[in-house]
DNA sequence: CCAATTTGTTAGTAGAGCATACAATTTCGC
DNA sequence: GCGAAATTGTATGCTCTACTAACAAATTGG
């Protein structure tokens, strides 16, 4: 029925993309969902996301922290990181307090369980950055870094 | 009321986020997230998302393609492509036809409204780009794409 | 021809992001 | 010091993306 030439000209090669691949955006974006669908996989059994592990490491690192604090680091808007602080806490791992300081803030800090779970997880952290690093060499990944932070910052 | 010197130990610099700037896969989300903003942005006025871009620029390059091939090739499952393409059929840029060839199969086609729509998606993908190649050459921009896929191939 | 596979579809769940509105607290201008 | 403005947390609701599980229709293979 058709004409097999038209077909080759439209069916091109196994996972061929076309002019999408020249789009840097394009690129961050498959690379990032690779990522996080190992990420995904690398912490099944924890069974905490990207976001809560990094809320996780930043209350760890500064005690007292406010939630505006952990958002604008992480570039979440304050309704997003309470969802996951909310998460956080229901889990046991996060309580937070009036800070004594400045009534509008809330001081995080980790729960016992907490500080176990984030040793567990920075963990399976190595573990997911071993396979995301093995593909590139030592100073490939620091200009890797370099540029994403151009990026981002 | 309060001891400066603690203060400066627990107020780390601002946007200090300490150990956790070693994780590459933490930039790499950094990264994605602010190239998701800039595109929404570029985007609001068109009211396209960039997995609806994707598509259709894929469904533009290659008329007749499968949903599967498309999920394949911008690594979506079935139902998120189906979410996707009924999106875009609802608002008449796109349409399905049952393959000739494979009855399993939906052949997908621009409709005039989805080419002229894709059109002006592609020059509001030329300014997003534009605005993230800008910090760097074109040396480094082969080379930022080149390492971006050897994580997602 | 029958069984297994592929593709599409539907339904349900979940994370993340964003906007809006409101309350409590702090800060700033006067 | 007082009142207005800004900050922070909270609650609600919406959207997009991604995944699972189940099912139907069509194709493929033994």
């Amino acid at each position: 029925m058709r004409d097999p030439a038209l077909i080759e000209s439209n069916d091109a090669d196994e996972e061929d993309i076309g002019a999408l691949d020249g789009i840097v955006g394009f690129h961050i974006r498959l690379a990032h969902g690779a990522v996080y669908r190992h990420f995904t996989e690398t912490f099944a059994d924890l069974g905490l996301t990207q976001k809560q592990v990094s809320v996780l490491w930043l209350v760890g690192d500064h005690p007292e922290i406010a939630q505006i604090e952990v958002g604008s680091r992480l570039r979440m808007d304050r309704a997003t990181t309470m969802t996951i602080v909310n998460r956080l806490e229901e889990r046991g791992l996060l309580r937070r307090e009036r800070s004594s300081s400045d009534g509008r803030k809330q001081a995080m800090f980790l729960t016992e369980e907490g500080e176990a779970v984030l040793e567990e997880a920075k963990r399976c952290i190595e573990s997911h950055e071993s396979w995301l690093k093995s593909r590139f060499s030592e100073a490939e990944i620091e200009k890797l870094v370099e540029m994403l932070a151009r990026i981002h910052d």
